[in-house]
DNA sequence: CCAAAGTTACACACTTTTACCCACTTAGCA
DNA sequence: TGCTAAGTGGGTAAAAGTGTGTAACTTTGG
């Protein structure tokens, strides 16, 4: 399960702290890093993305082809350095916008990269009246 | 269950003492505390966490995605120390405005923290008609 | 084919934060 | 008055995070 928020830093390497808790949640080695929606890197285990692999094989869709080649081709596989550091290729780091502030949240299943500010800005268009209609629905 | 007020105060150190009977409640180990509304922190036990995450899995809306990384990204998992204190990151107690005294009530299948200030505000909000109201609506 | 330049990987040192441990105080109770 | 449980305060060690140097590797241009 991932959750939280964490802020770090690209340091003058180019390398980004993960952390600790996602990277026990991660498991052994290494994982997935790949462009998401909305300028937001998706970080996943590696069985995750072979259960998405699975769902995505098995989808009767048509255009299942297409998505998964638009999706995977952007995926790469990092591993963390002995200080928890990853290295993400430039593509990825451009998409999101990363440049120096960079926050890390869990979510569920995953984990997401995000630019602090986009991050920021984005919690900040979430009105207290939208929260307590989704406390309602979930029947807290 | 969860029911009673209590009364603390956060130490130098911003560890919070979390009530016996709540400890108890929560399980063993650890439990998560996250935002709710209102300025006001929710803590619930790792099994509701489950069932919500497992419920926001499984919800078909289009918008599951963006609630949950909302939701979840400002949960952490605490765990007591031997004396019951818990350490809440500094996010939290800024959304909270907790600074020295803080008042965790019990609500039904969780608790809650809040700035004692802001919780006796609350109470004090509250008309005499306002609980009459609420006592016919109950059925008590 | 080789050398220079840039990039990546690895190692180490340092700082800050968190976890853990022990001692003390207070309140309730027999 | 002693006992127990709850709550408070502080010291210390471990862990997490951050910065810097250096070796290995890749790329690029002559």
């Amino acid at each position: 399960m991932f959750f939280g928020r964490y802020d770090y830093s690209i340091d003058a390497k180019g390398r980004l702290n993960f952390p600790a808790k996602f990277r026990d949640a991660m498991g052994e080695g290494s994982f997935v890093v790949m462009e998401w929606v909305d300028n937001c890197l998706f970080a996943l285990p590696m069985s995750e993305i072979d259960r998405i692999s699975e769902r995505m094989g098995a989808d009767e869709l048509m255009d299942s082809w297409e998505t998964t080649g638009d999706l995977f081709s952007t995926a790469c596989e990092v591993e963390p350095d002995k200080q928890g550091r990853i290295l993400l290729p430039a593509e990825l780091r451009e998409y999101a916008g990363l440049s120096k502030n960079v926050t890390i949240i869990g979510n569920r299943n995953h984990a997401e990269i995000w630019d602090t500010d986009t991050w920021n800005a984005r919690r900040a268009a979430v009105t207290n009246e939208q929260r307590r209609q989704r406390m309602r629905e979930l029947h807290i």
